[in-house]
DNA sequence: ATAGGTTTTGTCAAGCTTTTGTACAT
DNA sequence: ATGTACAAAAGCTTGACAAAACCTAT
């Protein structure tokens, strides 16, 4: 739910209506506060307690536990342990992206992806929290547990922060990488994270996108004379139906295909490289090589 | 309509009648142009003031402010600025755009974007040169003389630009917006235009971007209980097919309709509201009406 | 709702009609922006307040937080932080870094790089919020407004997020670029601005950081055998003392220097580039150049 | 839970200035 | 027609006040 009891933001509030949204008299907030330091608001210049979010969280996890036949002691201490914040590591910072995009909380999607950018780089963020956190959504819906509106949410998002990343990235003097979804792909993300990891080993990058016929991708090969071509595709179907249009275009450009709609024996059919599941791997290996 | 009063080739009146037909008494007309400069009429030989009909819009202008509530001072300033032609620089900053994007020049696309961003404000920018610019590129394209990956490679650019904007829109206590291109329908980036106008009012915006189908849709608007749903069609048969699922969809949100595949007879049929071609325009009466 | 009768542009209203408009009275909005800043009306010649639609907005704002239970006081905070939507952009973070600098608020300083980056890319932010903030600084500090102690913080700090962008800038296949500071030079962090912006075009940097001996200098383009090498000196006295040694390097690889402490008489007197004051201009020329 | 003191916030008043429609003398 | 004057309406600032909400301590 957005949030019945405290909204996403709204700042902190005062002993008054905080009681009010979690359901506890303000005489006993404040006895908590005195007898188990069960929380700490911060104070206006005037003296008045202002609790935030995160006290009310706290309050629920007492409540919770009172209800389970906890003494307030104990309760207050269960509370308070639970609440400590745990500390910003990867997996960690995974998870919490997860919890974020379920409330539709777009804030705090941004924090996460903010804080994670921050203290682990670029590449770390993209291999070991953003694609994971997305694959982890796609299974969840695939299981019933997310809905496609949270995929959808996610994805827009993320693209967003990845082409901010992505900016200027056609700059410079580097070899030159085209990429693009096969058509009838959607699926964009993976690739922009590969263009990116490519482009922080000097790459030059233009991006076609999503849903690129081959025909497309050929006069913009002819045009600018990519050192490599990368196509994707999650969906086995959609390429099978251009090979004859990929075996054409192999012969203009070195071309890579990616993704799980790609099997070695059609590529090996076709005589192109194929890259496995790990993509920030394989653009390290590719720079590397090319 | 005010120039019912004035007719249409009366020629040149003197104060006495002029003053009559427009309503406003001599010794006002007089004030107000020596106070804000509002008319400046030729004169007689012997110095009589001589009126034109375009006097009397402006006058009529200055009424409409004043009833309106504004001062005399702004009104006549407001006044005087309406009967002013604006420039064309935006015009040419389109131009640029487009001239960049032919030569897959990233660098120079963002340098375009930034100074115009910087020069006119994201509005005035999204509604005559983005959107222009992008129009043109599909008509360009459909004449043979662009390249769909040069489509591709802009579109691609831009809505990084635009979701870089769209930070943080789903943040506060505005009311909330969902939006959604029509199942099949890819083309969002005008919907993120609209959505950015939308939060320039203080709107909250859930995007769920290209492609959504109806059910996911019903499903967000359970969940986040928007005050306004929009979904965008650029094509009249990806509607068609959805008709009942609208149908049921606007018995839960205020459901608006746009693109260029929505007909008026349409919305009719379903009872909901349509907007029109200019998104910006349509952002801002819907934020005012909201 | 808020805005059904402030219409899109009628102009600036006198704070009667404004307040008859957003159903707030007069008195209240007076003491609403004394006591909290809300509104910040620009005033006619004579004094009075003339209030526009955006202040409505941050006026609707107000009162929704008011009905959701929030103090005035956080109520016109919320409003405050929410009614920044697209607008005052590049200059206005600039503005909010340094306000942060002043109160060594670490993590709002966090915060609007956070933003920043996220929204702008690295490349404008460093030219146009870090590197004009910290000059502002500078300058303040030498004013005596600013305390040497929030330089260092800041320093740091910014120190610190440019160190994580710069995470694998000597990776890649691009020109070498091998960045120091003079002898006894401690001011690394325009140098690693600049650094960033080379590595934008696709240059792998070297980066030997604060106090750099001309002889380990010498030692490292010997090895890695760079395209180019950047001396940075605050100090002219640094590098007059060193003129010999730099003439020698000068020799082995295309030797620029920079700074306030880098003369042109020096430069040419040594034979080689001068960089000018605006770091982010001079690396995207280099780059061109190089 | 109550008592007694403090902070916060909407409202009001007094005294003065600005704005603006209208009037008057030249 | 012009220039000046005038008075009502609307606004400004400063200061104050009282009800509501909150504090601590018993």
């Amino acid at each position: 739910m957005y949030s019945l009891t405290m909204s996403t933001d709204s700042g902190p509030l005062r002993i008054g209506e905080f009681a009010r949204r979690v359901g506890v008299n303000a005489e006993l907030l404040r006895a908590w506060e005195r007898r188990y330091g069960l929380l700490t608001p911060i104070r206006s210049p005037g003296g008045f307690r202002l609790y935030t979010a995160e006290d009310a969280e706290r309050v629920a996890g007492m409540r919770r536990s009172l209800d389970a036949g906890l003494s307030a002691a104990e309760a207050a201490r269960v509370a308070l342990e639970d609440s400590r914040p745990t500390d910003g590591l990867l997996d960690d910072a995974a998870a919490r992206l997860l919890a974020r995009i379920r409330d539709y909380d777009e804030a705090g999607v941004q924090g996460v992806l903010d804080e994670s950018f921050a203290a682990f780089g670029v590449e770390a963020v993209l291999g070991q929290v953003i694609l994971p956190a997305l694959a982890r959504v796609g299974d969840d819906w695939a299981q019933g547990t997310l809905d496609i509106s949270q995929e959808h949410f996610a994805s827009n998002l993320i693209r967003g922060r990845l082409l901010a990343l992505a900016r200027l990235w056609g700059r410079g003097g580097g070899p030159l990488a085209l990429l693009a979804c096969a058509p009838g792909e959607q699926h964009d993300i993976s690739l922009l994270a590969f263009g990116l990891v490519l482009r922080s080993h000097g790459w030059r990058i233009l991006f076609l996108g999503a849903d690129t016929p081959i025909a497309t991708l050929m006069e913009a090969v002819k045009t600018t004379e990519p050192a490599l071509a990368v196509v994707t595709s999650f969906d086995p179907a959609l390429l099978e139906a251009e090979a004859d249009a990929l075996r054409r275009l192999a012969r203009l450009v070195r071309l890579v295909l990616s993704g799980p709609g790609v099997s070695d024996p059609f590529c090996a059919r076709l005589g192109v490289r194929r890259l496995d599941g790990n993509l920030v791997a394989a653009a390290n290996e590719i720079a590397a090589v090319g």
